[in-house]
DNA sequence: GTTGGTTTTGTAATTAATTGCAATTAAAAA
DNA sequence: TTTTTAATTGCAATTAATTACAAAACCAAC
């Protein structure tokens, strides 16, 4: 018996449009919805950005991609695989650094203890100034 | 000799707008620019919401007030001297816990030791499942 | 007080994000 | 293979967020 296609096995059907949202996530790497858009249209440039939008929502509902904030407005998508990471991002530069995820791990067991509450640290961005930009900023003093 | 006022401080003009924006956001605790203008016209129905979108970022230029993300979309604003908690926002429910900063303590120390990354744990906030919404996932199964 | 320069405001226009709906297409049933 | 059903798409319209610019208001200097 062949191998049903991973969306078949999430009871989605099997659109060119969709197989290349999903594609473009995963080379992504992060991404705004924006951002898919515009590498799915550099091989199939009629493909329209609330279809883009609409996939990453049904991508999400059933596990194949996670979104985080890492700033203001739109949300950025990551493929599920491939969320392992914390984003440290920069408030002065932009730059988004990673960490691992333990390093958050006896502030995710405090709350639970504390307050019963499950955090899932990759949903939003840990915000702050990177190695270099207090450097800089120190050096304006 | 007289008390100036703090916005002229501040270095800025005192327009009735500016303070109305200033008292809604200490009156509201956290509020989106939606909320901020929806308070101020309770008693000032003249005020246009890009007055408050303005007035938001100034007053944020000048450290009386700050955002933070809680969600999709809109910045929710606090007055400076509020924001002294972290925000647990349950993505069941949507509920708004607090906790306080000092929780995050040693997860912004190792940041800070191993990535020279100065964390400002307020600005985004801790996601993921409250007590309440654990207990009801748990009896689903 | 009055005047003059600058900031701030309101209106309207722009840009970005999202949603409704008819037409299309995938895939199960015949 | 053909038909049927329901999910999905593209277009257009809507809603939300932001920005440009002329008119108005603030306040410092006279």
């Amino acid at each position: 018996m062949a191998q049903k296609h991973e969306l078949h096995q999430k009871g989605l059907r099997l659109t060119p449009q969709r197989e290349l949202v999903l594609a473009a996530v995963r080379s992504l790497g992060h991404a705004t919805p924006e951002e898919v858009a515009e590498k799915v249209r550099s091989t199939h440039p009629g493909i329209n950005l609330s279809t883009v939008y609409r996939n990453l929502e049904t991508l999400e509902n059933v596990g194949l991609v996670l979104h985080t904030h890492l700033g203001h407005g739109g949300a950025t998508y990551h493929a599920a695989e491939e969320l392992t990471h914390l984003h440290l991002v920069c408030s002065d530069c932009g730059e988004i650094g990673d960490a691992p995820i333990e390093t958050a791990s006896s502030f995710v067991n405090t709350l639970s203890d504390d307050y019963g509450f499950k955090t899932d640290v990759t949903h939003f961005a840990i915000y702050g100034l990177c190695a270099k930009c207090v450097v800089k900023n120190d050096k304006k003093k």
